[in-house]
DNA sequence: GCCGTTTTCGGCCCGACTGTTTTCAGTCG
């Protein structure tokens, strides 16, 4: 049972409720869905801590639901539900421009159920003859039949695809038909994933301006092409949004299409209460524009102080920003040295000097070597006898002046929550980032009680990747957080925030949490295994600022000898 | 069904695009 099979279930209810014509239930179960699919802590946490109806959107009933299917694997709405409408929803919802209405009417006048069931009606023509379809229309859902198996899980870690979408915007800011070019969206508030691009322009020639777009070499298709708004699909899997509007309209728009789509919601609201209205064109007060070139204008009007776009995701920045107490979150700038960099000595592509001197050249001032202990074997772990030697390397490095090395390990915790080294090493180190990489398939209890027993050691200064979840592949290990956070505050052990695209972790939400419960702080590590990935602090850091982390929360503003002074 | 800085009842964001329509429904973000 996961996270994402509730949010499903409760999707599916949505569905069928619209079905039925229900008026706004279906919103309600779908925000719900929205909340529990994105959230990077196991449901069965909330659960058992009495808390779900914390969480934005689930109330008395949903939460009832919830418990349902968590002890018995069902929910009696939605088997109810099931009789009447016995359809993959699941299937038909990722297929791009099929509804509940249209499934509906594929259900009851073709009684197509499933994904085979809507290929065989396409291939013998029986969609066009359908009232409120038509040819088109049947052309289109085979065309989008066959991306199917592609729109499945297409979400993508932020940094794997930055510079793409970088890369991209430089090139419609340098062809003239722009006036300007921002990146919006998910990837403007460095959202661990994206799923698409979402590019705001002003253009004095939009017509150019759309063409050159759809003409990038990327574009493998177009979905949608009108005067403002054009999405084409691109060669990497993901699709891309470009609006043009008016330079009046900019701040308006960059605002609307940062989002999130709940901080939108919550900001119209103000608005209306505030006797204005809120779209992406401006704040109006009747037909008169009042504010819109700008964003902090924009936000202004509303009462509101502007802020990072990291922060946009209704989790109280807007309430934070009406008393005036939103956060000075880290600044890129203020990150001084990486916290997780591994070598040739283990797992990495490069040697020490290779690595130390690219970080040098990006700007930092130190970097921790933290190679693989010697009980991850697969990744060639080193011992006591090989750690020795790489200090005498490291501390010969350190002579030469320039960028600082710190002497560090990603340590094993075993299987009972012992260490994988003895103190006498550990003790010659600067940094020892404790990592659970093994025999994960244990209890959440044993689980947590196994970290606990690393934090209480005394001997590790941080515990790395938190959750040891690989976006895409792997969940969040389910262990209980506010145990672990009681033992980081009390043993003055550090959080790490692992900005390797595909970790991600600590997750910004459990970040925030974190800074909530107070008295902890985070080291920030770009998890290098080649010269590379040097650039991923970035993403570490734009999660610390989701997280709400201020420069005094993130050991990483430190100077070098300030690092040290962190030792055990 | 959820939610609350005028509310525990009465609201619930708002606009673009497409296809099949003669004025709009459905979908999407």
């Amino acid at each position: 049972m996961s996270n994402q099979e509730i949010a499903e279930r409760l999707y599916d209810i949505a569905d069928m409720l619209e079905i039925e014509g229900v008026q706004w239930e279906p919103r309600a179960y779908r925000t719900a869905a929205m909340t529990i699919s994105t959230l990077n802590t196991d449901i069965t946490i909330f659960y058992n801590e009495g808390k779900l109806t914390e969480l934005e959107g689930v109330g008395k009933s949903i939460a009832k639901s919830v418990e349902e299917y968590i002890k018995t694997g069902k929910i009696s709405k939605y088997e109810k539900l099931k009789k009447k409408y016995p359809v993959d929803f699941e299937a038909f919802r990722r297929i791009r421009g099929l509804g509940p209405k249209r499934i509906y009417t594929l259900y009851k006048k073709l009684g197509v159920k499933d994904v085979d069931g809507l290929k065989a009606a396409v291939d013998g023509h029986k969609i066009r003859e359908l009232d409120g379809f038509g040819e088109k229309s049947e052309e289109e859902m085979d065309k989008n039949l066959k991306t199917f198996s592609r729109l499945k899980e297409n979400r993508k870690p932020l940094g794997f695809v930055m510079d793409y979408a970088e890369n991209i915007v430089s090139r419609l800011r340098s062809s003239g038909f722009f006036d300007t070019v921002e990146l919006a969206g998910s990837v403007r508030r460095m959202k661990d994933t994206v799923g698409d691009f979402d590019i705001l322009t002003a253009s004095y020639e939009p017509e150019k301006a759309v063409d050159f777009f759809s003409r990038l070499k990327e574009v493998r298709g177009i979905v949608v092409k009108g005067p403002t708004k054009t999405t084409v699909d691109l060669d990497i899997g993901l699709s891309c949004d470009m609006r043009v509007v008016e330079k009046a309209s900019f701040g308006s728009a960059l605002q609307y299409f940062t989002g999130n789509k709940d901080h939108n919601i919550k900001l119209r609201k103000i608005a209306i209460s505030k006797g204005f209205k809120l779209n992406e064109y401006g704040v109006f007060r009747g037909k008169k524009q009042v504010a819109g070139s700008t964003e902090a204008e924009v936000y202004k009007s509303l009462g509101l102080e502007v802020m990072p776009p990291e922060l946009r995701e209704n989790m109280g920045e807007i309430e934070a920003s009406q008393k005036h107490r939103l956060p000075k979150v880290v600044d890129y700038a203020e990150i001084r040295g990486d916290l997780h960099v591994h070598t040739k000595d283990s797992d990495g592509a490069n040697t020490l000097e290779e690595i130390a001197s690219a970080a040098e050249r990006l700007g930092r001032k130190y970097i921790a070597l933290t190679n693989h202990s010697v009980g991850l074997r697969i990744a060639n772990g080193l011992d006591a006898a090989r750690f020795a030697a790489l200090n005498k390397k490291i501390d010969k490095f350190n002579e030469s002046g320039g960028i600082r090395v710190l002497k560090g390990v990603e340590l094993e915790i075993l299987k009972d929550g012992s260490l994988d080294l003895p103190g006498s090493i550990l003790k010659d180190l600067d940094f020892v980032v404790g990592a659970l990489h093994q025999n994960l398939k244990m209890s959440p209890r044993d689980l947590t009680d196994r970290l606990l027993r690393a934090i209480n050691s005394g001997m590790i200064t941080a515990v790395a990747h938190p959750t040891d979840r690989i976006i895409g592949e792997r969940e969040a290990l389910p262990l209980d957080f506010d145990r672990i956070f009681d033992a980081c505050e009390k043993n003055g052990v550090l959080l790490e925030i692992d900005g390797f695209p595909s970790r991600s972790d600590l997750p910004f939400d459990l970040v925030k949490k974190a800074k909530e419960h107070g008295g902890i702080r985070f080291s920030l590590g770009s998890d290098s295994h080649r010269l590379e990935h040097l650039k991923f602090i970035r993403l570490a850091t734009a999660i610390a600022r989701r997280g709400w982390l201020t420069k005094d929360d993130v050991v990483n503003t430190l100077d070098y000898k300030g690092v040290l002074k962190l030792k055990r």
